[in-house]
DNA sequence: ATCTCCTCCGAACGCTTGTTTCGCAGAACA
DNA sequence: TGTTCTGCGAAACAAGCGTTCGGAGGAGAT
């Protein structure tokens, strides 16, 4: 019984939780599924239920109501929330939001799979304003994922903070002695030294997403 | 009292319930909020549940257990998941999925917020494979975000499989009579003509994420 | 045919859960 | 001082809920 084909009852069980889930917010009660899959007794959703478990589509926690975890696509995933703080450009520096600081609740928010990000948290979004970073293949209109810079190596993709320029770039760090080499992304552009203490990492950049206009 | 600050209780009672479904999968049910938040009374949960719901932190339905909806950052959004179908490549079509097609749980998923794709259904996504879209500003490593193509416009960024020259490609296409021309995102390539006959359009692009090496 | 396994049905049991009611205490205010 | 509002506490109610049990029908094996 391990692992079988799913039913035909099964996959319209499966797919109302998924919808149930999607449109309240909140697992269906046993009876519920009992009326939307039009089956004739709460055992047989039971029954059912219980062979998805045992398969592995789902989760349950016994003696609970709604106690039903979709663990397939269209249920509940890790995500984590990621707040987009507002737009990069050249002449300004990133507004890093602070730790462990709560968005008000219509801030916007992307939410992006655990997976993708490699679990890691306290990230925050902006969105690149201008042409200036065409240097690090990122153009007007992308949103870049940032986290807060945990430990800095060579070769990193970050966002620096040029204070004696009072200017904002995206480039790959390398620490050379007292200077720091920062080197942009596309190979054919020639990089910039400057001193180390002119840098500030305001971010180290995770992901970068592109909607094309 | 409509819209007010939150009392430290009620703060505390929100991350409960944040916390909660993260753990659980499902929302908490009234006593279990008040055992977690160490109040002593059922009627104390659902007086400030009230005003939570009140002031738009939370929905909830009457007399339905456990039917409390997070409207806020870790809380439930509306996400959609994005089947990870394959990679791309130059020298092979992509493997569109078929509509409505279940994918296995184990498969890769990406989940996208609502918002991010303008609350498209029936997408999926492949991994850029080799440095052939280049052109596109589309890099190696590359996800590409595709909806099924409902209605091709002129000036779409398309995933076009070019049957002749077995090769696809995403181009911004543009109908010109019986031909069509092909359009790099890259402004400084030349753009391809062929036949219409001779393009198929597998989907168009919705995203692109990237993550850096 | 007999046995076993799978799937389903109907009903009942008992706990869980949201809701309600009544009451109390303190603060704000006139 | 009396009134009102807020926030809290304890208990009870009724409906919702997951679970369980006996049994039936069918398919396949022996």
């Amino acid at each position: 019984m391990a692992t079988r084909e799913l039913t035909a009852k099964q996959r319209r069980i499966l797919e109302f939780i998924r919808q149930f889930i999607a449109e309240h917010g909140y697992p269906p009660s046993i009876r519920q599924i009992q009326e939307g899959c039009g089956l004739s007794s709460t055992s047989v959703v039971d029954y059912n239920l219980r062979a998805l478990e045992q398969m592995g589509y789902i989760r349950r926690d016994r003696e609970v109501s709604r106690a039903i975890e979709l663990l397939m696509p269209g249920g509940r995933r890790r995500v984590v929330p990621v707040p987009v703080v507002g737009t990069i450009a050249a002449g300004r520096p990133i507004p890093v939001p602070e730790e462990g600081e709560w968005s008000a609740p219509w801030e916007e928010v992307l939410e992006l799979p655990e997976g993708l990000i490699g679990g890691k948290e306290g990230l925050f979004a902006v969105r690149v304003k201008g042409e200036s970073m065409v240097d690090a293949l990122i153009f007007e209109g992308d949103i870049v994922v940032l986290e807060r810079p945990p430990e800095v190596r060579d070769g990193d993709l970050v966002a620096v903070w040029l204070k004696g320029e009072g200017e904002v770039t995206l480039k790959k760090i390398y620490r050379e002695g007292e200077r720091v080499r920062l080197q942009p992304a596309n190979r054919a552009m020639e990089p910039i030294y400057t001193s180390a203490d002119n840098v500030e990492v305001q971010g180290r950049v995770v992901m970068v997403i592109r909607r094309p206009s």
